[in-house]
DNA sequence: GATGAATGAGACTTCATTCAT
DNA sequence: CATGAATGAAGTCTCATTCAT
């Protein structure tokens, strides 16, 4: 009876979202929170209407664009989380992967930028959830990892200082566009040297 | 006819501009940069008309406040410019004295996490002049430094590297409301092991 | 190439329309004049495409709405138009059957009640038209029934006192959810007898 | 200190926001909750930013000019109800007063046509306060008269007859544009010769 | 110098409507 | 016939800015 089954609206919806969500995140890395619905709309190449027929409007745009990108996060750190080896060098390998994903993902940029500076440029309390969620799912794990691997000096204010940098390092780059010049090894080899040197 | 001399008049202008800049640092710490001029005069206690009778419009107010904190941040890390000793040591010192400005003056954070976000949020080109001005007096004489002090090696990379991590650490720090936690010595041990021992 | 008949379509399109118009107005009891046509195809269970596919706008739904109302009114108050009896009895009789109608029918309240309030809310011109034809089809024969039970004076001020208090009573009514408490037959006697001690 | 006093702006304050709900009125009875902000502001002759200098949205326009109709109905009907005399004459001596108040003010007259259809139109569940006031400052009081003059019948549905009567003929009548031939004593007597001659 | 009333450019958002399937 | 994805006109509202006092 439907002239489109309900598979092949559901299939456009999320494809829609996707090319939405993406246009969004290139946008934000232009103009940041100021990005407007209308240039999402533009560079999705679709009509602000069609924009606003997915989301109710900015603000569930970004929120979803977060959430959306917090879960990739999760899945590009996931071989750390689960793999074997010393704690300091399963945190070494979570780093280097958080990097990697973070300098390729301009989402998942935006996220770790935006909880590194704890929702700043972002209105009101929106982002509870996904803060705690980040927490839990995120950021958590990495400071267990950083505990057993230095012994009793505090974790949380080590993990602060990795987390902290590898963010303030890629915002760096990426906003002087040397995207392509990063180099990974060097930042994370830099940082963990540090830790263990401080360590000795 | 006026009832107060000039030297009144510019001693009240200079007060209230200084009133009117700090306030906006502390909004801008707290909204970004969906400041309101109307946020700015309630937190000066001023009538936002009287916010407008110092500044033109917002951006010269943000414009002003970033010139100001530059001129402070160059104070502040002077002594590690003229001081003696090894160059690597002196861009240590440099960057604790950074740091530490930086965590003290609210317009010196503004400043310098705007430099190395490269003025995203900040629509327009109107900063052009400061960037040139920030390089000149304060980046790349602390390229110098790392220069001398590390040979060969791409002395810039390794000062996006310091700088990104510095400003990274304390936004995270600041935002999320650990100003007063904030270990500025351990910090840049940390940084800087981690660049002696990649020297070596 | 069809595989239903003309019959059968044309069946079909009746039906659907009728739904439409039913759910249209059961809307409008909710939500006024901002009703939106997703809101009909809603309570119609219809997707919104296929609104537009039997009216070419909102306008046209809620013209046909009315019109269809104007009809089963005229069918309502036919026995009291063509009845035996004295005027004013007549004029009672044509009030209780309008009222009751008016109870039962949605539509045909929405229609008493655009009337009465000469269309306010709705926009535009569109309604001219029904206007003129409700007042030769259902008003007139009515201010002709008062006019020769009152003798001499206005009866156009009577029919409009009347009609106006009839509305007036049910829009409260239905409006507060007392539409099943509502009672007709008190109604028009306070009414009726009213005019009459007015008479003597 | 101030250019102008605190008592100055408030006197402004005061002036506008009576002169922009008079309009709001005006604007109101033409096209009914359809009314735009620039149609209060072009008939209230000022910048439609200055509404909403006054006023954060549409609805606490609205809102606000409900309230002050319902103060302003009640000093219109206070003499009925702090009077002598018998209760049902005091009953239709309130009437009386509120009929021609609604006449001859706008903002009463949307009010008790609001309330009467119980804020058909008005979206959202703002006014339930303002309802709730209506009903014990006017309407309860009305419902006690009645009470008192017709003994055991059920003095709500007399009240409910005779508030809806009244505000449907001049909804009727207004909304035709025959504000000024409105006959009040007509109205009122028809009705109450109405309920008194049921009571016999 | 100090203030807040007044204003409208421009962004946000809704929703009627079109149209491909 | 039936549907919902797509769209932009038109309204809502924010907020920087001007200006009279």
């Amino acid at each position: 009876m439907s002239p489109r089954t309900k598979e092949q609206n559901d299939a456009i919806r999320e494809m829609r979202m996707n090319q939405i969500m993406q246009a969004a995140a290139e946008v934000y890395l232009e103009k940041g929170i100021q990005l407007e619905i209308r240039d999402v709309a533009v560079k999705a190449e679709l009509g602000y209407g069609t924009v606003y027929h997915y989301y109710k409007n900015k603000h569930m745009l970004l929120e979803d664009l977060l959430w959306d990108a917090l879960n990739r996060t999760e899945s590009a750190v996931l071989p750390a989380l689960t793999g074997d080896g010393g704690s300091l060098l399963k945190a070494e390998s979570f780093s280097r992967l958080l990097l990697r994903k973070c300098i390729q993902d301009p989402s998942v940029f935006i996220l770790l930028k935006t909880v590194a500076d704890n929702f700043h440029h972002f209105p009101g309390n929106r982002f509870i959830k996904l803060f705690a969620d980040f927490q839990e799912r995120i950021y958590l794990p990495f400071v267990e990892m950083i505990r057993e691997g230095i012994g009793f000096k505090s974790p949380e204010k080590t993990a602060n200082l990795i987390f902290g940098s590898l963010v303030g390092c890629t915002a760096l780059n990426i906003h002087h566009n040397m995207r392509n010049e990063m180099d990974v090894e060097g930042i994370v080899d830099m940082i963990f040297s540090g830790i263990q040197s401080k360590e000795r």
